[in-house]
DNA sequence: CTGAAAGCGCTTACAG
DNA sequence: CTGAAAGCGCTTACAG
């Protein structure tokens, strides 16, 4: 159907070949035969077929990212600066999912049809990430870490879990309850790490009961509010594996009436954009995510051009945003079970 | 790098052809001939190359869809199911970006890269549907339409918008605002004129100056709400052209300490998910997008099966979801500017 | 049942 | 400066 480079040659009154490099820009064609074949290849509405080329150059110029789930809102923090890092170094970016067990196979990754994979989402134990590195197929973690020596670009979560351990000790508060992300997932476990680490410091502990692990998601973080608030000692401030969590505490708080922060101190982690939605106004932390993302572009287009180059870790340090939810602990004014 | 056919084909003592056939399971290769391919397969890690059975094949299985802003919260709700739907049906997702002038040109989307490709964004004058068409390359609208014969999915807009003005009449107001959404855009178009035509059906029209249109986002919704706050006579009750604008009107709401609804009832357009949120609350008007996508993809996938089929336009009818931003005017009680 | 051949549409040494 | 040749890695008639 769609014209070809022989047609534009014949139509040229060229070979086959010198289509090819008049149209790429040869310094070697003359001006007159380029002249010629751009003619014909407007006339004919010639654009060279990527199929072609691509099998031809064994580069595809096509960068993977695989997330978990396009559906929750944290992913377009990372999929938008990423895609247009790629877009702007001439890469395309094909999308891949990863949820519950039903993520791409090694197979789909490791089709040739890549020239590299950005992973936002491995879980500690996926294979994935040992997989590509056996078939020397380049990637880069973005926002995750594992055991294998790769390139990542990643927040410092421990430090900046603990930067909300301090707030929540300097704030007063005793009955202190956590909404972990789950431990599978390096951001869940050094953020717990981090968590921990800071309330010990402090003298304080996490009590077995006001804590749970959850997957980071809105409606898990709102059923978590649940659970917690149904203990013996509720909390009174609450730490969150991440903001897309904390969004579902916030939402399970104003449907059981309690009040942020007067009842409740909720800090989330990352700092998207909706965190600070006036309507939201949640403390977190604060990612630069865009940063972020670019940062393992670039590391991922390095390792591209040069696969033999030494693995690098790029870390970020995360800063606290106060913003509204939370407060200082209120014994005497608290409406709620004090008495007992 | 990676095995080739060739290799395996060596390691198992066939000819190449017979591995290629041996591994799609075509049907007359000798058990034992399979056995011994899929065994050097296996040996090898031997996974075909997608470029050479791509140009080969001449079908890429590989959907093209393009969206204008990745960081808008209304795309995911597109994206998430387009992507589900391909991939179940074995196509995989490239993504595209159409912000302002910046487009993928013809030529990005006409390299035979694509079977086919999803536009969810383009504005009413954009150039790519005929230039597709044009190219008989595969495509369906979501969301969009246009002059173009071809398949579409989308909602009723105009009867959408037209409920929302039945429904601001019935509460009682008279000072009713609109933020429509972009003229370039048919759902801007097709919800301002449903919304129009259902006020004119009441003997109502709409004040020139409490209307205004602005781009389907977030910032722009919010720095409206300020714009028609400040008209001398300011509106009791807003039509938003989707729900992105109306989240930035209530959050320009939050800040301007306007209280929804007892202020201003405010009223969006496609129940996207944060607008069921407990803190937000949003009245709007229900699409199934999730649907919507399907339906686009199905429409698409069936086009790419047989090019010459007719163009089917699938219209889905929406209907409102009266939440929280919504209230009768009221008044006596309203502590404005009301006795100028 | 399987091999040899041809072809998908490019790019790039290699000659001349 | 440009053509003929080879090759990228598959798939699929075509013979046998």
């Amino acid at each position: 159907m769609a014209a070809t480079s022989k047609d534009v040659a014949r139509l040229a009154g060229v070979s086959q070949p010198t289509v090819s490099r008049a149209l790429r820009g040869h310094p070697s064609v003359a001006p007159e035969t380029r002249r010629r074949v751009e003619e014909a290849a407007r006339a004919l509405d010639y654009v060279a077929s990527e199929r072609g080329r691509v099998l031809s150059l064994r580069k595809t110029h096509r960068i993977g990212i695989v997330v978990s789930d396009l559906t929750n809102p944290f992913y377009p923090h990372l999929l938008a600066p990423l895609h247009d890092y790629f877009k702007q170094a001439g890469f395309r970016t094909v999308l891949f999912t990863e949820q519950d067990e039903d993520g791409p196979t090694i197979e789909e990754l490791a089709d040739g049809s890549l020239d590299g994979i950005v992973l936002t989402t491995s879980l500690v134990d996926s294979p994935l990430p040992a997989a590509l590195m056996h078939r020397d197929i380049p990637f880069v973690f973005l926002n995750r870490e594992s055991d294998a020596t790769a390139d990542s670009a990643v927040v410092d979560n421990v430090y900046g879990a603990a930067l909300v351990g301090d707030l929540l000790v300097e704030l007063g508060h005793h009955r202190i309850g956590a909404v972990f992300g789950p431990r599978a997932a390096s951001t869940g476990r050094d953020r717990e790490t981090g968590f921990r680490r800071s309330l010990s410091k402090h003298g304080r502990s996490l009590a077995d009961e006001l804590a749970v692990s959850v997957p980071f998601s809105f409606s898990h973080g709102r059923a978590a509010l649940g659970t917690l608030l149904a203990r013996s000692e509720p909390p009174t401030a609450l730490f969150c594996g991440n903001d897309v969590i904390a969004l579902g505490v916030l939402d399970g708080a104003v449907e059981l009436g309690v009040r942020i922060p007067e009842d409740l101190t909720v800090v989330g982690f990352d700092d998207i954009t909706i965190a600070s939605w006036a309507h939201i106004g949640l403390t977190t932390v604060h990612c630069d995510l865009d940063r972020l993302a670019r940062t393992a572009g670039d590391l991922l287009l390095k390792r591209i051009a040069d696969p033999d180059r030494e693995h690098v870790r790029s870390i970020q340090r995360p800063h606290l945003v106060l913003r509204r939810s939370h407060a200082r602990l209120q014994l005497p004014s608290s409406p709620s079970k004090k008495e007992h």
